[in-house]
DNA sequence: ATCATTGCAAAGGATTTGCATGGCG
DNA sequence: CGCCATGCAAATCCTTTGCAATGAT
């Protein structure tokens, strides 16, 4: 069992802490497990808001997340979001490398409860 | 000076240890107002992904912000946003209630060098 | 007297660091 | 031997909590 293997049976991104669990190894190995995936591209980050980092695959396609405040599920979602990159170009001289963009709310499930 | 002056002369939205440095008192007070002022809506938090919150007021109208990774320097950004919002509508059944996007790069004075 | 505000010290959670150890080429 | 992966304890950073002291109504 390793990092990566965790990362990819999880059906959202997952924090240090379920890995330092599930591996059983000592956590400064696994925050240098997780240094060395970002660092060659296998995982990436995902910020959710609440101080702690997670990760998941760095293979997958682009994409965001819809977060459930209610029952925690993460869904993922495809944007096309050139339309949102091409209004910041012609407003701002600013160059763009990278952006989060991740939404909260109710799932199907937790919407009408 | 009050949290509500700090945050509104500043060209960024602020970290709780600027607050606590600017205003001379203990670290709990100023997390309890900051408690107080989200709370009622008079502040909001933004995330930039470092681990830390940062604060604005809360009655600017709503927009998203360009983080400058070199000099640090953060412009604001007002985007139509409905074109992904609608497109979120219509892939998913989630009801968002909020959201979070900022991007990350260069400002035109560090995108050169 | 009571209720809200402040302070201080300690605790907490996530992450990082220093340093010693064990395995392996 | 020399290098790299691991472990452990301590430290750091940001934030929160418990409790006592102060201030205001």
């Amino acid at each position: 069992m390793t990092i990566l293997d965790i990362i990819s049976k999880s059906s959202k991104p997952v924090d240090a802490s379920i890995l330092i669990d599930k591996l059983g190894v000592n956590k400064t190995t696994v925050y240098r497990q997780i240094d060395k995936y970002i660092g060659d591209g296998q995982i990436i980050e995902v910020e959710f808001g609440d101080g702690k980092k997670r990760y998941e695959l760095g293979n997958l396609d682009h994409h965001h997340h819809l977060v459930c405040k209610k029952c925690k599920k993460v869904e993922d979602i495809f944007l096309d979001e050139n339309v949102i990159l091409n209004e910041v170009v012609k407003k701002t001289k600013f160059k763009i490398e990278s952006h989060n963009l991740e939404f909260f709310g109710f799932c199907i499930n937790c919407k009408h409860s």
